[in-house]
DNA sequence: CCAACAAAAGTGGCAGCGTCAACATCGGGA
DNA sequence: TCCCGATGTTGACGCTGCCACTTTTGTTGG
């Protein structure tokens, strides 16, 4: 039970990465609420003051989590992006891969769109976003060229897209629907996004 | 500059109201990250424990919160339902009552959608969900009555229509969309919802 | 009419948190 | 080699939520 001296170096070695991985592994075990930087520097295994060193504050830390969540989903958008694909199984295969990744990343998701980043973080936030934004924006401005969309303005059409599925995402997170039952509505959702509510 | 004896009668009167009250308004201003229950005691002059007399948990009053947000929005909505509307302008006016709501009350809604409620409080508030759910599933029932909306399970329809909205509220809060703009593109977004994103 | 009781408020204390300043240790470049 | 900057540690401060205990107050039954 004695703490075993260990003889831990003095100098960690790369503590930033580390302090970030145990905190996505907190973020998602147990919340956002309960990640403490203490905590973070005791399952570490530095003091409690070591984090301040890598982050100047708790808001950074939790910053540079969200900028590593964009990365990832930016990855997940580009993976799931099927280019020879016709218009609505492409669509479809675009929002499975972002309901999966926001119900797989609930509380990292919402640390992504938190809105409390600091100004420095908020413009390379701004560019992770176009990237994910990007992938719907391509498909749609390119249906439009084909002429298998409506006319109007690419981006708001892009934006009612990411709304529908960030809706879902968000209902979803809270625990109005499961994550499977979102996943199996992902077609009808497309469908009706296409086609519309009213009868053709 | 003397705390003037003030001679504060020792029962508050309505102290349950007040904190409600003093928190919404700190909610609104200053973010539910500065909102702490000692201030809160503070600005309305009474001890810090008292608060725990009325509210048995921090979690508590944020419910109690919430709960007063649903109440409130039950009514935003029900006051911007107008039944006499065809089916495009009904479902607009709706959406226009809930994307202000929502803008208005950023905060306030992010409380309310948290799922952190404790399990009385969650019963609750299941119910108040259904009363504004509710007016956009009668308007979709109705008009699928007439014909007006393709077949389908309304509910799913439902979710489908409240998924976009909530999604750009949500953009809006984020800071994505400013409070204008999503009002002005709301003819738009209820238009493609009902006809969809391909030429007809 | 008043004693007793329960509800409502106050007081003090605890542990945890984020942050800061001052000090310690280490490794790498002048 | 030495020294300096980057990294880690220690200790402290004020804040927070929460708890146990005490005090005040209004109400109510005898």
């Amino acid at each position: 039970m004695t703490p075993m001296p260990e003889s831990r170096p003095y100098h960690h070695g790369d503590l930033r990465a580390a302090l970030l991985e145990s905190a996505e592994r907190t973020l998602r075990e147990k919340g956002v609420g309960s990640l403490s930087l203490r905590e973070l520097a005791r399952e570490t295994g530095v003091s409690h003051a070591a984090p301040g060193r890598h982050f100047k504050d708790k808001q950074a830390l939790l910053d540079a989590l969200a900028l590593a969540g964009y990365d990832r989903m930016a990855e997940a958008m580009e993976a799931a992006h099927d280019p020879a694909l016709p218009l609505q199984p492409r669509l479809t295969a675009l929002a499975r891969g972002y309901l999966t990744f926001a119900t797989e990343n609930a509380e990292l998701l919402a640390l992504m769109y938190a809105r409390k980043h600091e100004p420095e973080a908020a413009e390379q936030m701004a560019a992770a976003v176009d990237r994910t934004v990007g992938a719907f924006e391509r498909v749609i401005a390119d249906a439009q060229r084909h002429g298998e969309i409506i006319e109007g303005d690419p981006e708001q059409l892009t934006l009612f897209t990411g709304a529908a599925l960030h809706g879902l995402a968000a209902m979803t997170v809270g625990g109005m629907l499961d994550e499977t039952a979102v996943l199996a509505m992902t077609d009808d959702l497309i469908r009706v996004l296409l086609h519309g509510l009213t009868p053709r």
